[in-house]
DNA sequence: TTGCAAATACGAAATCTATCGTACATCTTT
DNA sequence: AAAGATGTACGATAGATTTCGTATTTGCAA
């Protein structure tokens, strides 16, 4: 359920690239990061054991998906850090990111266009 | 630097109340935990080895303050998940974060009218 | 088909985190 | 001043995470 911190790493790869080799992710992580490749293939092995990932073994060189969407991580990630660190407060959270990650002029025309289409919800 | 998911229950409670006993910290996190006293002391004093808190040892019972800011705390947890889950977009997480977490109409006040002054500042 | 290269399987060490028990120190109360 | 309560110090353990080495399997090429 709650990916550790080198899943998440490695679901980064999975992610991006869809479908995955081991030796796709190694390589990937290895631009920055510096470790063995048996450490890459173990961690995708117990990701697949907890049921983070499914794999195609028809062929000698398995081929990984990811069964965790980005979407269930970013939800479980922004649930966390609400309630540890911003009092529960979603508003304090979209401030404080507004205000330190430089967003760009299309990124805050898409907050706020998102900002008028929920208000029409209510 | 980086807080552990226990240290961070802790310094929630020491943000809150500003200045706390070591049974201060341990009796709020027994409403909702269940471990003993020497486990809240002993991850306290870790913290302090780690430069997180500082305490006045002037008499018996330690006094504990925060070192680490909720602010700073908030920035590192931001900054990680950014780039972890939300592939470095702001706007990514700030969409996500008010889709799901039902923001009450005060709080989308107060976004927008942040918005509005973080615009006249560009 | 034999042997090499590349992949997987998996046990085990090394860390890190959280938890607790016990020893010792310090107050408070009688 | 002695006893009990309350506090800190700290070693040790348990569990989770990360890392690696080695054994085994599989496919391909000479």
């Amino acid at each position: 359920m709650k990916p550790t911190e080198s899943e998440l790493e490695i679901l980064q790869v999975i992610w991006k690239k869809g479908q995955c080799t081991v030796r796709d992710v190694h390589e990937e992580l290895a631009k920055s990061k510096d470790a063995g490749y048996t450490t890459t293939l173990k961690l995708m092995q117990i990701m697949h054991d907890k049921g983070m990932v499914e794999r195609d073994t028809t062929s000698k060189t398995h081929l990984y998906k990811a069964l965790v969407t980005r979407e269930q991580a970013q939800q479980t990630a922004l649930d966390k850090i609400i309630s540890t660190v911003f009092k529960g407060s979603t508003s304090d959270l979209v401030i404080q990111a507004l205000g330190h990650h430089r967003a760009s002029k299309d990124e805050i025309d898409a907050i706020k266009s998102y900002l008028k289409q929920f208000e029409k919800g209510d």
